[in-house]
Formats: structure tokens, sequence, C-alpha cells
DNA sequence: GATAAAAATTCAACTACTTTAATAAATGCA
DNA sequence: TGCATTTATTAAAGTAGTTGAATTTTTATC
């Protein structure tokens, strides 16, 4: 288990002693997913956090009439995982699959209490961390309020040029809230502004 | 100033003693906004994050067009500000206004930065706060992929009652993401439908 | 390397939602 | 209390984005 990656994310926001460090380790389980393998079906509760190392996942639900919305992506020093149901150990609502062959370092719930009580500084680390996050989503919600679809995907490709490049069409509508060939026609239709 | 529901709402998640809870309120400063009142315009930089006792607020952007779109109400036991502004320092793109009296209490940034240093079990409350902002979030942004106007609104009075019957019609429709002719539309099929 | 399966493209018909504009109702304020 | 302003309603025409269906291109797999 290389957790080199995790750790230089963590020393970003906090300072870890040795012990400290090798607690942290101690907590973590490493996990390899296979493409299009699931890390969580709708109906069941979600059990641990996952930091990933290698790879991409997306966090999406399916609707009634079978559509599949993403709600995020996860790729290399990302965090996923449906933190509702991990904290209120219910069902969740939410699929979770791998994109590409994808390594992990999960987290338990058990084992996430058992580090805040140990390593209060962690506390301080996921508050800047779910801050973080907060922001990002706001900013979502704030351009899909907004903005038109070409101008979401326009966004979309200027704020992530390298994930954008890893992602079938087909992900990016279903992140986007739009179909598939909507996409492809403004696609098209960039084509010829250039 | 009254920080009574300030502190029974901070109760909730963690545990504080005398001297903290006096220092705590040491670096709180009360406020007053009338209706209409602004709190933060675009271009400000966003100095404090505010706690409402009492009132209604709505944080929102005006786009090029001029329509308004908000991003989040709040409302008693709320916080709001702009936390990229507040913690970047930089300009925000945010309106904060007040859609009644409102009174609220402020911590600046200078102040919360000291209050982490010296009472470190607020790292630990901001945590639980921003994940379950977090969390809310991203059920916001998963209804806006999946769901219809229609059905954004029905889930909001159900979830929002009370909050739906202070706001005008013209504040939820620029929350949902539609024009207000079409959620009166919307508000006279649902008359039928009962 | 061949074949099947999935993804992307194109087009035409359709619908959810917007725009404009005019009227009515509700609200704020002197 | 009354007048001005804002908000809500209604209807008709317009548009961004969807649906369905057929075709091509790309990707996965044995």
């Amino acid at each position: 288990m290389d957790a080199t990656l995790l750790l230089s994310h963590i020393d970003r926001h906090i300072q870890l002693d040795t012990e400290e460090i090798a607690l942290f380790l101690s907590l973590l389980q490493p996990k390899t997913l296979k493409r299009k393998a699931f890390l969580l079906t709708q109906g069941e509760i979600c059990h641990a956090e996952h930091f990933i190392l290698k790879g991409c996942l997306r966090v999406y639900t399916i609707d009634d009439n079978g559509f599949e919305h993403i709600v995020m992506f996860g790729v290399e020093e990302w965090w996923v995982g449906d933190l509702y149901s991990f904290l209120t150990q219910t069902p969740t609502q939410y699929f979770i699959d791998a994109l590409e062959d994808t390594e992990i370092l999960q987290i338990s719930r058990q084992n996430l209490d058992k580090l805040y009580q140990q390593v209060p500084k962690f506390e301080r680390f996921f508050r800047i961390l779910f801050q973080n996050a907060f922001i990002a989503q706001q900013q979502r919600i704030q351009q899909n309020l907004s903005n038109t679809a070409e101008m979401r995907y326009q966004d979309f490709i200027t704020r992530y040029p390298q994930l954008e490049q890893r992602l079938s069409q087909k992900q990016v509508a279903a992140y986007l809230g739009i179909t598939p060939v909507f996409l492809s026609m403004l696609r098209k239709k960039r084509q010829f502004k250039k």
C-alpha cells in the first residue's frame, strides 16, 4: 500500500508527527477496483470514505426513467463516498462505480471516529476539506442556475481540461444535466466557432 | 446582544466551558439589517461569517441579463456569507440582502482564526457544519439534475414548508431556477390536481 | 484481428420552459 | 387611507433542450 499521495495531500493542511502518521495508516484499508466495478450501489449503507490514489470514479443516481445523473467525479486526490449514508448509516440513493481501473484507500466510520478522537488535528483537516467542497458545489449550483448548457459545457472543459479527456461524452452529459445528443450538437457548434 | 440561539446551536455539536463561551462571545459582533438592506454586494470582500438570530437573508448573483439567481436562503440558525471571498480575501460575485428585518451575529476572519487557535473544538463544530451543508447542497444538485421544475417545486414546499410561507413566489422561482411566470403556471396546475 | 457492443452523430418532431405584454392583485409607505 | 410600486396571473408566440430512430464511429473482448 503506497499512501504517499494521501500523506502529501494531508500535509498540505495539517502537520503530523511520525506516530500520528503510523496511527492514521493503520486505520486505512487499500482496495482496487476494475473498470465498471461498483464501490457502492443504491440501497446499501456507505461504510467508508474513499480516497482515490489512481483512477476515476463517478457518483450518480438513476432516476425513475432509467437515466443516470452524475453528482460528482472522483480522480486522483479526491475523496468520494455518500456522506449522508456514511454518517447516518442509512441506505444510500447513490451508485459509485469505476470508469477506469482504480486504487483507493478506505477509512471506515469506526476508524474515522477513532481518528478524530486520537488525532484531533484531523477535525481541522476535514473541516478544510468540506469547506472547499462546499465552495465548489456552491459554484456549480450557481452556474446551473445562471448558465445555458452551452456555457456550462464551456466552463467544464476550461475548469477540468484533463478530466474531460478521460471521460466519454456520455458521462460529461450526465454531469452537465443534458442528453448526449444535445452535447454532440453543442460540440459541433463549437467547431464552427473556432 | 442575545446569543442564546447561537450558543444552543453550538451546544448541539460541541460542549464549551464558561471561559470558552466568554471568549467566543467576545469575538462576535451583532448587527441589524432593515428589510432590503445589503450585507454584501458584488465586488466587495466578505469580511465575516454571519449567523442569523432572526429574519431572512438571500445569497444571490445577478447574471449578464440582469436576472437574479438565489444560491441559498438564510433564516434563523443558519450561517451565511461568501466562504470563498471570506477565505481568499478576494472580491465576491454574490449579493446578500435582507428579505425581512434581520438580526445577525458576525465573526470576522481574524476572530475566527483566533477562535480556531484558542478553542480547537470549533474545528470540530465547523467540520460538522460544513459536512451538513455539503450534504444538503449535493442533494440540491442531484435534484436539479434529475427533476423537472414541477418536481423541484413540490420538493421545495415539502422540505421547507415554513420558509415558503415567508417568501414571495419571485424569490422561490429565483431559487428553483425558473421564471416567476412559469412558477405561477405550476401553482395553477397544482390547484387542479388537489 | 474479427465481431459484438457501446458511444457518437445526424435529423426531424416534440415539449418544458421562456419571453413579452397586458391586466389584476397585493404590498409598502407617505 | 390612499397612491405608487411590486408581485402575481394569464395567454400567445418563441426557443433551448429532448426524444426517437437510423447511421457511423469507436471501443471492448474472445
